[in-house]
DNA sequence: AAACACTGGTGTTAATAATGAACCGATGCG
DNA sequence: CGCATCGGTTCATTATTAACACCAGTGTTT
């Protein structure tokens, strides 16, 4: 189906951890054959998506994503509307934080700013943060779109931890949660000994665009800290809707 | 032809100036088909690249883009390692500085620092430079790949200013001389009344893998400021490549 | 209000472009 | 030396893509 999509799906193949990648190995990542990969990747680096180390032979993400996020930067500068919001975010609660933009099907995380302490969460950079295992995600899927938060409802939630909710019945309350409190909770569903507390950041439709999350050891959760995250991420989360030109709806309030 | 290459190409006419389009639009700058296009830009959409404006179903760059340079930044630095060369370049010499990297078979611009001087050339973020018409790409073509360098040549050259060399003969001696100089030096070739003075960025293999550049109002160029931009440039085009990881060939020199 | 020129988006069929198995030469390893 | 893996190429088959016409909605001009 759509060569297109599946091409650019090769992209999500590159992590922190293997920002580069062998042709076979991304052929038998993706389960696509060699010979329609290595023209995908062809495709890619024509338009600098992705290039070609000369040596290895390795591919990895190239240079024409670093024009195009300077263009969409220009346009919209969402990062560096986000960046202090988390500075101070992290330095209030002394924890890392993060935010994430809808992109695609999912959240892209965007911006992090690290807590300073030394047990701290690293956030590794660009992760995608699926919906459902997520404190991210759940704030984002409780205020967005219907038609967004039914596709993420009725998809499929694959396991994550042993936390992380895998079917409808176990997602759609902590989505619920997620309504009616303003923010979301999630506690090792997406890694283990970490928790996640995440607030929605709106578009300028009033639907969630993002998210804005504050992640910490699970070990220094208590229903004080959790108080206190909450009075910082509020605000923040405020700060960051307003500073992307978004619309907070009327009735929405942070409470636990 | 290739789908996702003509997919990806849309892209490209999403500027600083441009930053949205709508369907129609994108299909007349394509010459594709408004179906053709609808479909390439959902299949982007669904990987975060492109987005669209739910209000006024305009589409711009996605912010999957952010998370893959952000993903790109942590694994190779570039941005970092670039900006703070470009600054004191800029202020070194009181110009505009920028730098770019090989993208597909062009420039890209990925990093810029602005003059402080009133008189000052405005570089456009994010933008595309043609190897023949920047000093930047002349420069970049020198010290390229032979096989790039070749396909560089032999490829058609569109005008761009009256001073663009649009030929062979006349690109190719610009070439030449950047190869024997070290440098690039293009008069109002790519915009009027802007000179640029460009030094290759070597990448590990020996070749070039970019150029940073530095830009002044066409009537501030004498000769003297020339050779002390020069004596900024050599240094700073240095800093970059060894930043980069790059390997500098043992004969290169940059010499009036 | 009527005609017009746009817009974004949707089907349906012909033709084109993508696919994947087989194959190649090179490299690495026990 | 033999086996496995690598990156890359080729080519017949087929399934995807592309374009045409069409629809509904919006704003302008007459």
């Amino acid at each position: 189906m759509r060569t297109v999509e599946k091409a650019l799906k090769l992209l999500n193949f590159f992590t922190e951890q293997q920002p580069e990648h062998g042709l076979s190995n991304l052929a038998r990542l993706s389960g696509i054959d060699k010979a329609t990969v290595l023209r995908m990747l062809g495709d890619m680096e024509a338009t600098g998506l992705v290039e070609q180390d000369t040596r290895s032979r390795k591919w990895r993400l190239g240079a024409g994503i670093l024009r195009l996020a300077r263009l969409r930067e220009a346009a919209f500068p969402v990062t560096r509307v986000l960046t202090p919001i988390l500075e101070r975010l992290a330095t209030e609660t002394g924890e890392t934080a993060h935010a994430s933009l809808l992109s695609g099907r999912e959240l892209g995380s965007v911006a992090a700013v690290e807590s300073t302490r030394s047990n701290r969460v690293i956030m590794e950079a660009g992760h995608i943060l699926p919906l459902h295992a997520t404190a991210s995600g759940v704030a984002f899927t409780a205020f967005a779109n219907p038609e967004i938060r039914e596709r993420a409802l009725a998809g499929d939630l694959p396991q994550v931890t042993p936390a992380t909710p895998t079917t409808r019945e176990t997602f759609e309350p902590l989505v619920r949660e997620a309504m009616t409190k303003g923010y979301a909770l999630s506690d090792q569903a997406f890694e283990a000994e970490v928790t996640g507390i995440a607030a929605p950041i709106f578009g300028p439709d009033g639907f969630a665009c993002g998210a804005i999350s504050v992640a910490t050891p699970s070990s220094r959760m208590t229903a004080d800290h959790v108080s206190s995250i909450l009075s910082a991420l509020a605000p923040a989360a405020r700060l960051a809707t307003l500073g992307l030109g978004g619309h907070i709806p009327s009735h929405h309030k942070i409470a636990a």
